[in-house]
DNA sequence: ACTATATCTGCGGACTTCTGCAGATGCGCA
DNA sequence: TGCGCATCTGCAGAAGTCCGCAGATATAGT
């Protein structure tokens, strides 16, 4: 039960539970996207992100000097529901949306190509 | 976002989902009744429900000496969510089992009325 | 090799969480 | 009023969390 406690854990921080609510919108994003869209510091991105995937949560691909973070399959029943709040009860909540409006603007200009 | 993420939070400790869990399965149960199934100190299991209570989770009725918690109608769609997982998903987890079977074994002889 | 950008990490401090114990409180009954 | 049972709560210690800062590491380009 410890494991299962441990997701929640995971996503009982708002800087983190904004992360996983972005990732399952936008799929992989890189930190710098992701600290301009939460607006804030990205040592602190970092380090949450560090939490989620050490949680299993999400995983990272390296791009150059990038680092790309999505979330990770759904293994177990608990991972998949967890998702579907995710994806379904937290996208419209008004923070996420000015999280995704910031990251609209930072992406224009941006040097980190695509998506 | 704050909000959301106290509800992943409250939900966060093994002590606390397996509270909900059972009494997602069982509704309403009183505290002995818990301590009882997860075999654990009653001002132990007191004070988590307490955490559970001032989150919104869960709400309680007096009955005599006994108080009887139940989980409290959802009010928003991550709470209906949240609901779902601890319905579907984890009613089936091994730990559960073993709690339930606690619990039936303390129910008999149990001087706790009804249910 | 040197620089610039992106990302990560060690440290210290403030704060919160969890736990066990002991005692308080609430309730029903004689 | 006094007893017994169910439940809650104050306290203190151990452990964990979150943060900002400063510096480390990684990569690409010159």
């Amino acid at each position: 039960m410890q494991e299962e406690a441990a997701l929640f854990k995971a996503l009982s921080d708002p800087t983190r539970l904004r992360l996983a609510v972005l990732l399952a919108i936008r799929g992989e994003t890189c930190v710098c996207d992701l600290a301009a869209a939460l607006d804030e510091p990205d040592y602190k991105i970092s380090r949450h992100l560090g939490i989620l995937r050490s949680g299993g949560l999400v995983e990272a691909r390296r791009e150059g000097a990038w680092m790309y973070y999505r979330l990770s399959e759904d293994r177990t029943d608990l991972e998949k529901c967890l998702h579907d709040c995710l994806r379904e009860c937290l996208t419209k909540h008004p923070t996420v949306r000015e999280d995704q409006n910031r990251l609209q603007d930072a992406r224009r200009g941006a040097k980190c190509d695509e998506r």
